[in-house]
DNA sequence: AGACTGCTTAGACAAAGTCTAGAAATGTCA
DNA sequence: TGACATTTCTAGACTTTGTCTAAGCAGTCT
């Protein structure tokens, strides 16, 4: 049944959210501003879903339509990074260094791991005029004692 | 768009299929026959759609939920790999060596990255308790000359 | 005011995948 | 052979994530 929600969950003060989203060019919407209060508070891997509810335990409510129109707007921006591991739904990241992933396939959880705690593979040649959008290392772990 | 549909793809001789079946324990059936004729006739990477197609193209029909069923038992049996890259869709790798991948964001393409042409990175102490199930690297790529 | 722009919304829709309940095949054993 | 149990397959209903559409709303400019 993976985690349940954090009842109280931190949030950045509206000034600090406001500044965050004019960094990236972004018009904050009271719904945006909702959504990144939450979202950028720390780093975290939040499905739209339990953004959806989460903002929504407060005013202003924000549509569904506009927590997907956001999370797109936060990652053609910068602010956010999707992490595709779990064949049901999308991750969005606020840990934009650059990181990779434990995957907990029987919880669902994801938890970072940073660049220091790996080494960096060497890159294959690449197929004539590609460029690397990204790399992303997923360890997916199970628990030792479950069959 | 991605890729239009092979329309003559190669199959596995019948007795080739039900060999590879029970060397992993799989009764073979009809339905599992024929899908194991299509899948593992090369390595290749096809969603579950893309291999009910295939399969329905041709005697004997199968089912949607038999699709299903059969790709989540070849799973489990290690007949094959599931690649979780498209938030859409899970691909069904039938090369089981260990190898990384390239994908092509526009296109939705998977190309397979072989063992020995990246440096495997030295892995991260693990949370306690976990074991390693599998280490996916994946290199996002986009076209140099497109937006 | 009127026109234009960008943003939000409810609800319809699409697509992947799961579940259910029954039918069909297969195997076992007396 | 017949009776029974087990496994597999199937159609179709259903669930869930995510997208789309059409309308409304708010601010800005002239």
């Amino acid at each position: 049944m993976g985690l349940s929600a954090d009842a109280t969950p931190p949030r950045l003060h509206s000034a600090q959210a406001i500044t965050l989203l004019r960094e990236h060019e972004i018009t904050p919407t009271p719904q945006r501003v909702a959504i990144a209060r939450i979202l950028l508070a720390r780093a975290q891997h939040l499905s739209a879903d339990q953004l959806l509810e989460a903002v929504n335990r407060s005013e202003p409510r924000v549509s569904k339509a506009t927590v997907y129109n956001t999370l797109g707007l936060f990652l053609r921006k910068g602010l956010v990074r999707a992490v595709v591991v779990d064949p049901a739904k999308v991750f969005y990241d606020s840990n934009t260094r650059f990181h990779h992933h434990f995957y907990d396939i029987k919880s669902g959880t994801l938890t970072d791991i940073e660049e220091t705690e790996i080494g960096m593979p060497a890159l294959p040649n690449l197929p004539n005029g590609s460029i690397v959008e990204s790399v992303e290392i997923i360890v997916r772990l199970r628990s030792r004692f479950t069959q």
